[in-house]
DNA sequence: TGGAATGTTCGGCT
DNA sequence: AAGCCGAACATTCC
């Protein structure tokens, strides 16, 4: 469930009910080595919530919460414990819930923000993101997966933002050309900006702090079509494997 | 019943 | 050495 977009869309609707909050604890019903390590976090006041790539960094006066949603993970502001409630931020004014189906997601408490990963999706400029490009020999799809190649990008917007600029997902990186390379990152940030205004795609049952659901599932134009026809030449769309990960694309309009 | 699902990590191979 | 592959993590849904 969660992509930047996603990420963003939580922190935008969970942050009203963290800021300037006490965290009197975590509570941790899975793993043990997040209540070992969210012990710090207990009576702490809550300076600020931002995203890091993919992470929720829930500042603190020492140190913050670095909460990954995984595959499925959610953050619930006055919701009801259940059975897939796998930590609870404790607060002075109430509880936020950590609920994970997979439980791929994590809560620790961290010194700073986690290293080794690449710049930001949104942050990165244009002249860097080709320069990036110019030394991996890796196909974009694999590259723009890595989050130490670049922050942010999951299987959704990965797919989205190829289709966009029409690069073909086994092209290698280096051999795109400057102009498709330019044309690739402003199609990054088109689709992250649309989809963080539509608060994000809602596939399975991903949803925000407050139990809403994003819409940018409906403007998806090539993820999950597989067999569709493409919505600029009518060729169907093609699914095929990617590091592992379902990759579409649409063979007309994306070359390599 | 097997396969696939918004993610990450690790070990092994080339 | 960079890059790729498969497996692993855990659960639900079709």
């Amino acid at each position: 469930m969660p992509e930047l977009p996603e990420v963003a869309t939580v922190i935008r609707t969970v942050e009203t009910h963290l800021l300037g909050r006490r965290l009197i604890e975590v509570r941790c019903f899975t793993k043990k080595s997040w209540a070992r390590s969210t012990r710090r976090a207990a009576g702490q006041l809550i300076h600020e919530v931002r995203r890091y790539g993919k992470f929720i960094l829930i500042g603190l006066d020492d140190g913050l919460l670095a909460i990954h949603l995984g595959m499925t993970g959610k953050l619930l502001a006055g919701a009801e414990r259940g059975a897939y409630t796998r930590a609870v931020l404790v607060l002075d004014t109430g509880e936020v819930l950590f609920d994970d189906v997979r439980q791929f997601g994590s809560v620790r408490w961290l010194r700073q923000a986690p290293g080794h990963l690449g710049p930001d999706a949104l942050e990165i400029s244009a002249e860097e993101f080709a320069g990036r490009l110019r030394t991996r020999k890796a196909r974009l799809k694999a590259l723009l997966l890595n989050q130490a190649f670049l922050r942010g990008l999951g299987n959704i917007y990965a797919d989205e933002s190829l289709f966009r600029a029409g690069v073909h997902p086994l092209a290698i990186a280096a051999r795109l050309s400057p102009k498709r390379a330019l044309k690739l990152h402003k199609a990054i940030r088109e689709v992250l900006f649309d989809a963080i205004a539509k608060g994000g795609s809602s596939i399975s049952d991903y949803v925000d702090a407050n139990g809403s659901q994003g819409s940018f599932q409906t403007e998806h134009r090539v993820y999950q079509r597989t067999g569709e026809p493409c919505l600029s030449c009518g060729a169907p769309i093609r699914r095929i494997l990617v590091a592992q990960r379902a990759t579409h694309y649409c063979p007309k309009c994306q070359r390599v």
